[in-house]
Formats: structure tokens, sequence, C-alpha cells
DNA sequence: GCGTCCAGGTCTACC
DNA sequence: GGTAGACCTGGACGC
């Protein structure tokens, strides 16, 4: 095996851990994060088949270092795709301090800016993004695990004996329906993530299109809609995974802490929700998540 | 050990 | 546009 260390230079106002531990995605395969080390461990694939491990640390104030490793040298042009799927992952390059001037305004949010949370971590594809949000659909955090766990080792491309990569679109229509039923367990979700994955494959749709900037969010959530087995929620979600944030992504996790922060447990309108955040305009979805998790960053991150 | 309920929803049919 | 019922799985819970 080959290693090389790489350096990327990070924004002040990033928080790698606050970042990794955003949600729950640090926990799904091919993500894996050391608590003891505070390492985040990434499998990247490079030239659509060379998969790469990717160490990634903190060092210093401003800086990560990624350590690759690979089956064979690799070209500076890999080097820099990388640094580029890792910046990516970890929203580096999006400009959260707009985020950070519009809550300003709000001293009960402040704690946000104080602790440079809000930065959410996202897979190095759409297409990884949008299969893991179907899922969460309708699951417990530990059938949302099994599923990816069993979508990577049956049919990633594999690192080595024990780690495979997230498995391509084609790779997906390469499988069945009983397939993903009876050895993935995806239960009904299966068909769905089939047709996704053909859509995909065969370019009916592109969805790495949907991180380009200045893209009508309304056009996008209506896109995503039409997939089979994303509705509001993930939809929502996935929103915020491509830099919009103008949905809330409810699910009955976050309606429950919704509940007991402002209503003593007691349960409201979906639309009582959406009036509350309707002042923080196109950062409300992202406003909404930070104070559902702030708890989080209070105590423990709970996975 | 067994049955029931429900969890970080969505789809379809029907009104 | 609103609602009821079906849908996979697996862990928690009561008996």
């Amino acid at each position: 095996m080959h290693k090389t260390e790489l350096i990327l230079n990070t924004p002040e106002n990033f928080n790698f851990i606050r970042t990794v531990f955003s949600h729950g995605w640090c926990t799904l395969a091919p993500f894996r994060f050391d608590k003891e080390d505070k390492t985040l461990y990434r499998l990247l694939i490079l030239n659509s088949n060379f998969p790469v491990l990717c160490r990634i640390a903190q060092r210093g104030k401003s800086d990560l270092q990624i350590t690759a490793t690979h089956a064979a040298e690799i070209s500076p042009r890999q080097k820099s795709e990388i640094t580029r799927q890792v910046a990516s992952c970890l929203r580096l390059t999006e400009d959260i301090a707009e985020f950070y001037n519009e809550i300003r305004k709000f001293p009960k949010y402040r704690w946000i800016i104080r602790i440079k949370a809000g930065r959410l971590l996202r897979s190095p594809s759409v297409f990884e993004d949008v299969v893991k949000m179907i899922c969460t659909t309708n699951c417990s955090w530990s059938l949302t695990e099994t599923i990816v766990g069993n979508l990577v080792g049956e049919l990633g491309i594999p690192f080595d004996d024990s780690q495979n990569c997230f498995p391509s679109a084609e790779a997906l229509t390469s499988t069945t329906d009983r397939f993903l039923r009876k050895a993935i367990r995806a239960g009904y979700r299966s068909p769905y993530i089939l047709e996704f994955a053909e859509k995909v494959a065969n370019k009916k749709i592109d969805v790495e299109r949907w991180r380009s900037p200045g893209l009508s969010t309304d056009s996008l959530y209506r896109e995503l809609l039409s997939i089979k087995g994303v509705g509001s929620y993930a939809a929502g979600n996935i929103l915020k995974l491509l830099g919009h944030y103008n949905y809330l992504g409810l699910d009955s996790w976050s309606r429950g802490e919704y509940y007991r922060i402002y209503h003593k447990g007691r349960a409201v309108k979906d639309q009582t929700i959406e009036k509350r955040y309707r002042p923080y305009g196109k950062w409300k979805g992202l406003l909404f998540w930070m104070e559902m998790t702030k708890h989080w960053y209070d105590h423990k991150f709970p996975f």
C-alpha cells in the first residue's frame, strides 16, 4: 500500500468536530469516526474504480491533515481530487458567514456562531446522500445502519478484506428487488432505491448537477419529490445537504424534539412549527436543525 | 417465547 | 387537498 499526506486549509469559522457530529452520517459506512483519536475515516473512489482510504484529522487551528492510503501511486490530479472530495464532504467551500450574519440578529442563536456549527456533513456524491436518506425513512437508526452497511458490504468496490466503498448506481442496478429485500434488508424501500439507481445509471437524471450554485430551491424540491421514496422529510433534508435550507424536513424525531422544547412535550401542528421558523427565511431549515440538536453539542452526540 | 407496537415516511386510492 | 391503509424490518415491551 502507498501513503500520501495532504494538507487541507480550512476557513476561520470551520469546526471539524462540530461538522462531523452535525448529524448521523459520520456513523454510516463508508464513513467511520474514531472518537478516541477524533479522526474521521472515509473511503473515496477516484476515476470510477480506484478506492482510497482517507484518514482525516485536525492539524493545528486552521488545517486538516489527510492521510490517503491506496494500492498504487497517485497523480497530482488524483491528489487534488481527494482534497476536493473531502472539502465537499466537510462543506469547506460553503459560505457559512451569510448564515452567521443572519442569526447574529437573534441573541438566543449566537451559540451557533460561538461554537462554529452549521456545516452539515455530506457524502462525496449526491447519489449516495439520496440513497442513504431513503434508507432513513420510517425505521430505527439501527435499521438504517444495517441497510447501508449491507449495501456497502455487498455491492461496494472493496478497498481491502474489511472495507468497501459506497456502491455506484451501476452496481445497484445489477441487483434485483428480491436481493435488496432479502440480502440488504431494505424492505419496501427496495424498488425505490432500484428505480432511483436505474435513473441515475441510465443518465435520465443528473443528480450531481444539483450541487451547482444558483439553482432554484423550489424546483430542486419538486424534482426531489418526483423520486419514489422521497417525500417531504427526505426532500427537505437532502436539500440541506445540497446547500438549500428553506425546508424544515420534519420527521417524528425532530417533531418530538420541537414539542419537548417549546410545548412541554405536547404535539402541535406542523404549521405551528413552520410559523415559528418563518422569520428566518432561507435559513430556517438549518436553524431548525441546529436548535433541535443543540443538546448534542451541550452534552453528548447520540450516535 | 409470542404478539403487538412503533420508529428520524411514503405511496396510492379514495373522497 | 385531505385522509386511511398498506408497507419491511427489528427492537422494546407486556404477558
